[in-house]
DNA sequence: TTTCCATTTTATAAATATTATAATCTAATA
DNA sequence: TATTAGATTATAATATTTATAAAATGGAAA
């Protein structure tokens, strides 16, 4: 059997190749991809791709903790296949996210937590990334 | 003139009934509410007030920095009216958005910003509120 | 005060994003 | 091979947001 597919055997749900195309783009994709992005690429192999099976696969692949759906995009849903703990830096001018590959454990005093049960967190640093940097200097 | 409405003098916006309205409802509301909650609430008031009004004072009110757009809901945007520097604890049983008072400066090495220019941060932290673990012992 | 006009509100349509429904198809297995 | 559970698809429905243009109005200026 193939390898790419063989590594998705431990996933308890059918292999299809709709789903694998789809877990195929988002292999190694650090482009924060939306529901759009996704299905215009994969529609190219699969021209009978409909949306609603990018949703159906992308809920499903959430719901089976192999990719994360992020709100950081206001207007959209977007889509992060890289599962270990990281965080983002947003650029404010082009909105682009990239990946911080750190983890951070900080630390809450009891009394500002009003009994939540912390389990993780995320942080989303914002600023100028290089490239829009470069464009505007004033 | 009223406190209500000299409070909010130094906008340089027309301060309409219906902005003053849903200015009124936002003043200190820590609900992070959404544009149909916001449109709900103030309707009843102003019952000619429609959805565009909504969006468009909201529009304003951010452009103005009088409240702040939070991308933490995936579904809808969310608005909130406290300006200082805070974070957010997330329930993820219930969805409810809880404020941080809390000011973390967290450093992050040169070589893994690449370039990008840092200009602040928020921490999404994720648990269980008070409500909800009280509701499910298991 | 009254007039005037830029701005705002409103109704409405349109665009975009997402979910729901039901028919069809597919693949595993009995 | 027949059965069937699950997946895909076309389509409709819903939800959220933006765009448009006409009517209304706040507030500066006469």
């Amino acid at each position: 059997m193939e390898n790419r597919i063989k590594k998705y055997k431990s996933l308890k749900i059918k292999l299809t190749p709709q789903r694998l195309a789809i877990l195929n783009y988002l292999e190694g994709n650090k482009m924060h991809p939306s529901v759009e992005q996704i299905f215009k690429y994969v529609s190219r192999r699969f021209p009978s791709m409909s949306y609603a099976t990018v949703y159906n696969v992308l809920n499903t692949l959430v719901k089976h903790n192999v990719v994360k759906e992020i709100s950081i995009d206001p207007d959209k849903k977007r889509f992060d296949p890289y599962m270990s703990t990281h965080h983002h830096l947003v650029c404010i001018k082009c909105r682009k996210i990239i990946d911080l590959d750190m983890d951070f454990s900080i630390g809450v005093p009891e009394d500002k937590l009003a009994g939540f049960t912390m389990m993780g967190n995320h942080i989303e640093f914002y600023g100028v990334c290089a490239q829009c940097r470069g464009k505007d200097k004033d």
